[in-house]
DNA sequence: GTGGTCTAGACCACA
DNA sequence: GTGGTCTAGACCACG
């Protein structure tokens, strides 16, 4: 199934987080949530570029990285698809979060805060964010 | 009260985040926490330079910015002190937390994980912190 | 529109005033009295450095200084525009002059000179400077 | 005529300007204006250091400062006091006011405003500060 | 003693 | 190409 939309992606120019970054992070994200399945075939570098107004090279390396990795597979002539061994189950989908959660148990632990104030505050925080 | 330790910091100089950046959030945090107050004479440039084997510039930086930003104030000649309007309330704490749940409420939602799953991930990861 | 020149800016170096924050105060005026507009491109660090025979750290710390005000905008890997919030008007331009008139009416309130003495003065340096 | 009051001086130690600078300006025009005299005993480094909260070594920079400049005239064993010799001319005391005014029309003409709106400006704060 | 500034020169991340 | 960070080492102003 081909993904047409550049749309997939929301970019914030103005983060800190590096553009390039940004977009590795979502397209790990999309494949192991099942969003993007193996073999969906990505838009073009030059598609995204003009989409979200970027340098086509900053498109380019986030492709790289991800085909490094190993959830994308480069197609010659056909471009970039989902690769088939994308991983998608539950286990890897959690440790994907787990390094965000472990900065913010040390940053409330460097605060003193309460373990159960931290949770209740997270708890409604991902309601919010439903 | 004298703070005579330059221990109160740990640098990861290996991390992605500047040094510099890693003290001001560290003494914002001592800050917020109550672990240093008002008055709370700081540990010289020298001083936290020799001991974390970094270049005073670096420290100093941190220092600038701390007193830019109301944490800390100068006594010309003396040494920085942390500053008498620097705030202490619980409320701010918890605020100083907030972006990173945030960002990580969001990850979870891209990664479609089950709130309860997450909250569970998040109690096992604070634990293991304290 | 891209702002080609360097010699925007004339440095004093053997002020005592520090270089950076020449530097930072003459971008400051440039943007409030609009000679400077938002969008306007500046030149790179090197660029400035090179020119007014720098050290580029010194230039960077004015930018990074003047980033932090909200003056000049980064984009990265392009280099800093003037932020497209950056004031210009009139009012603004004024309520930058007023510090310096105020502490020389308090100068002159202590010397006991006469007011009108003083704005004649005034008045002669001001057609000097032009 | 003896200067018992160190009350003559108002510091502002948060001020970017020196400590001993302030005093060494504040003493200038008090003898430029008459309000010191030749002839007048100047308070003590001691007295003043303790009634202002300042470093003693701090006045006493000031002191030797204006005893270079003629201002002021030590007295061995009976303390500091104002020179015969010091200047109380009309023509000096505009001058004194100069480097002020001249900073005034420098940084006007940057941000390019009229000069006579500046001069409506500085007449109004004139009044404002008599 | 304190912090502030500047230089020269290196390396890195980003686009 | 851009700016950001860091080091080593110097000099200065302040108290």
């Amino acid at each position: 199934m081909p993904t047409h939309t550049a749309s997939l992606f929301s970019i914030a120019t103005g983060s800190s987080e590096p553009i390039y970054r940004q977009l590795v992070e979502q397209v790990r994200r999309l494949s192991a949530s099942g969003q993007l399945r193996p073999g969906d075939e990505m838009p073009s570098v030059r598609e995204i570029a003009q989409a979200l107004a970027l340098n086509p090279m900053t498109v380019s390396k986030a492709y790289s990285l991800l085909e490094m990795e190993g959830v994308l597979a480069r197609r010659r002539g056909l471009g970039m698809v989902v690769a088939e061994s994308a991983p998608a189950q539950p286990a890897d989908r959690a440790s994907l979060l787990r390094p965000t959660l472990e900065r913010a148990a040390v940053e409330a632990r460097q605060l003193e805060l309460d373990p159960d104030t931290v949770l209740s505050l997270f708890a409604t925080i991902l309601k919010e964010t439903k």
